[in-house]
DNA sequence: ATCAAAATTAAACAAACGTTTGATTTGACG
DNA sequence: CGTCAAATCAAACGTTTGTTTAATTTTGAT
């Protein structure tokens, strides 16, 4: 922690806490004390409080854009692209679980200042969908679903172990998360793709989950 | 609106402003402004903010608790149980969007005094799909997906149109929401059932997952 | 009409908020 | 060594925060 510079320790505490506290509920006084900086540097190196979010956003949907770009590109079956997607997704996910936290819970509001940001995002990912998914989708199996449709859901889908995380470990007391990570791809996966199964007499009776 | 009673007209406001800016966004001046109501009887009548964000929580987890409770009980085969479910917890998520986002964004924050209500509602939920759920899942076709991780899923994806709500307006543009809620509510139940469907020839297309 | 309980009010409280200022320290370069 | 810009600092700015108090009005039952 020591070894990062003052501007990585701010962003990095701001994360933890905001994840937890969420913005408004989180005092730039308490995170210069938590990244062991002075509490002028905050708006020294963001300009603002807001301009730390803008850039804790930022970095998350760069990120999770270029999974996008990288992953669903190229002439694969939708079915292995999807995969590949979901894959990377939920690692990147997984890896940076309080910037995910912090990215959904700012997402529904609406401050001026930072929901076109969001939007800026939210079109590019729409854009590749719209290209890598929807179309191919259409071409195949005849499918309208919009990327504005697929895109909230798959990432809500892949969200959901995360978004719930802090309330699950209360709820399923002190025995550990019962599914780790690669179940818990593999289930996402395979809902997403197949759906769940509700029936064992179906032909196609895919990857059982877990 | 005036003709509601200032307890009713609280939660309302409250409602409304926590859902756009957030619990800790949300000043109780501007609230009681909203509200047409004194600053002191928000005190008066919930004990704290805290206590009023306890309420809508409560209202909100309760309707949806029944509903569970509700579409998912009796001797029917998981295909239609679960098709009600959806129907109708899109429906009340739709008719309480605001509540929804409320509950979403207050989900993942780790405040004791809210946690472990929170918790308790979780707990209900999951008690009720591992007894309708997972336990006629794992009986049918073998599958052990624990209500730990199906309820966040099915959730965040019946959730995930109104999660987005407030961005893809911006990404869409002056057009309208290019989907109805009928619609999206057979897209939810379509992709969860069977899932996205990749292929339209479809003997055996259980590719590998990754 | 009376009276106690409930509801409503204006005013004030200390604490915390985000931001700014101006001075001081640091490190690299000529 | 001197210098300039970047970095860091303590201190204070004016607001706004959630909450409480005490007084007042309204209500409903006797």
């Amino acid at each position: 922690m020591k070894n990062l510079t003052p501007k990585e320790r701010i962003i990095q505490s701001a994360v933890y806490l905001f994840a937890r506290q969420g913005f408004d509920g989180t005092g730039l006084r308490e995170l210069a004390a938590r990244a062991e900086v002075n509490l002028a540097m905050i708006n020294y190196f963001f300009g603002s409080k807001k301009g730390l979010l803008k850039e804790i956003l930022d970095n998350f949907f760069e990120g999770y854009l270029a999974i996008a770009g990288k992953e669903l590109a190229g002439t694969d079956n939708l079915h292995t692209k999807l995969s590949r997607f979901i894959n990377s997704s939920v690692r990147y996910f997984d890896s940076g679980q309080d910037a995910l936290l912090v990215m959904i819970t700012e997402l529904p509001h609406d401050d001026p200042d930072i929901i076109e940001h969001k939007a800026t995002w939210a079109r590019q990912m729409a854009e590749v969908l719209e290209r890598e998914v929807c179309q191919p989708l259409k071409e195949k199996t005849g499918q309208l679903i919009p990327a504005t449709c697929i895109g909230p859901m798959l990432t809500s889908l892949m969200a959901s172990r995360f978004l719930f995380a802090p309330v699950l470990t209360r709820v399923r007391g002190e025995s550990g998360n019962p599914v780790d990570i690669h179940g818990y791809t593999e289930m996402i996966t395979s809902l997403f793709l197949q759906g769940i199964a509700t029936e064992n007499t179906t032909p196609n009776h895919c990857a059982k989950i877990q």
